[in-house]
DNA sequence: GTCTATAGAAGGATAGAC
DNA sequence: GTCTATCCTTCTATAGAC
């Protein structure tokens, strides 16, 4: 039996690279000063499998990347968090692991869909329903955790969100500052909200 | 003696003009989608005023833009800020008005200068210098209130850049969801912030 | 599925007359 | 200071051969 015509390591199908290196693109420098060419020769794709693969375009194409990301640096997060012995310490390493990501590249590591989220909020449609989907997804699966931890049900939707604000928020601060200060500031704001729904 | 020309309102000059019809662009839309053709349209300047007072282009516009905007915001939250009669009830006002500014916007008007911030922290050195002073005299001057009101000095800091970057956070989640809960949910964890402080 | 070539519009910036 | 015209680049997207 023949094996594969070669043994060296496949790469992913250009379909897959074209979306990791659009969610990279936008990530560090957002969705309009991203060119799709810019994209193109990232993913070392060839041009025309662009709309081969994406009849809609630059928006489809940013619009899986959104989803894609969304949903890796929530499993990311997740698994930051379901390590941690406790409630306190899975939340000091989600922002502690952030501020070493910012680090580590330069302060272009940030959230991966908060500056394509406010591009397009008031643009696209469609790219404003994919953002806010990412978000739900986030604070649902925070909530879960929060309501698992003791957080009486009825809070820890609002809870939730408060500390994605705070992270948010954060990232932009630190981002524009090149200073992980903001980070530290927000993880300990984050735990003051939560020793306080605990001692409830 | 003759009277001046014209009798009507004189409008603000072209530089003043270009500089507030980019603030506004730039807060909806973000930098990189924002051409200098849309800027000067609305505007209403002519093409040439452009480079002739600004001769760095779109860059320098653009810096002064951002730091016009963050100036005037900060005037406004400081005026909602010292109108109210103590320390919570000011934090609640903010918030509060920043949901009301998102509802009669149809969630346009969010943080004049966040958007901007993300997308030139890695691209832009001197536009991200712009932000972070922006940002900079924000909590600045919160933390001053802060301290007036009573929060300690070695504390006001950190809280006022947590209170900041709920705000900015809120904003996100708000504009992507078409929603103020995260706005009121921000509030109410700012306000869990600054009796925690206090009660210390 | 991939290639080259190119359309057609919009981008930022400049020149030179007035 | 303002006007019109224009340069050159970059952008997204499509066409048609292979």
């Amino acid at each position: 039996m023949p094996r594969h015509t070669s043994d060296v390591a496949p790469r992913a199908p250009s379909r897959q690279r074209l979306v990791q290196a659009a969610s990279e693109l936008l990530r560090h420098q957002g969705l309009a000063a991203t060119g799709v060419k810019q994209i193109l020769t990232a993913a070392d794709a060839p041009f025309s499998s662009l709309y081969h693969h994406f009849p809609g375009g630059k928006e489809q194409l940013a619009g899986e990347a959104v989803l894609a990301a969304g949903g890796f640096y929530q499993q990311q997060v997740e698994a930051v968090w379901d390590a941690a012995p406790d409630l306190a310490s899975s939340i000091a390493a989600i922002f502690d692991g952030a501020a070493d990501e910012l680090l580590a590249s330069d302060y272009a590591d940030a959230c991966p869909i908060a500056t394509v989220a406010l591009e397009v909020a008031s643009t696209s449609e469609s790219l404003r329903r994919a953002t806010a989907q990412v978000f739900d997804a986030w604070i649902a699966a925070a909530s879960s955790r929060l309501t698992a931890a003791g957080i009486p049900a009825g809070q820890a939707d609002g809870l939730a969100q408060a500390i994605i604000a705070l992270l948010e928020g954060a990232f932009i601060l630190a981002r524009a500052s090149k200073s992980t200060q903001p980070m530290r500031g927000a993880r300990d704001a984050a735990l003051t909200l939560i020793d306080q729904r605990l001692a409830t």
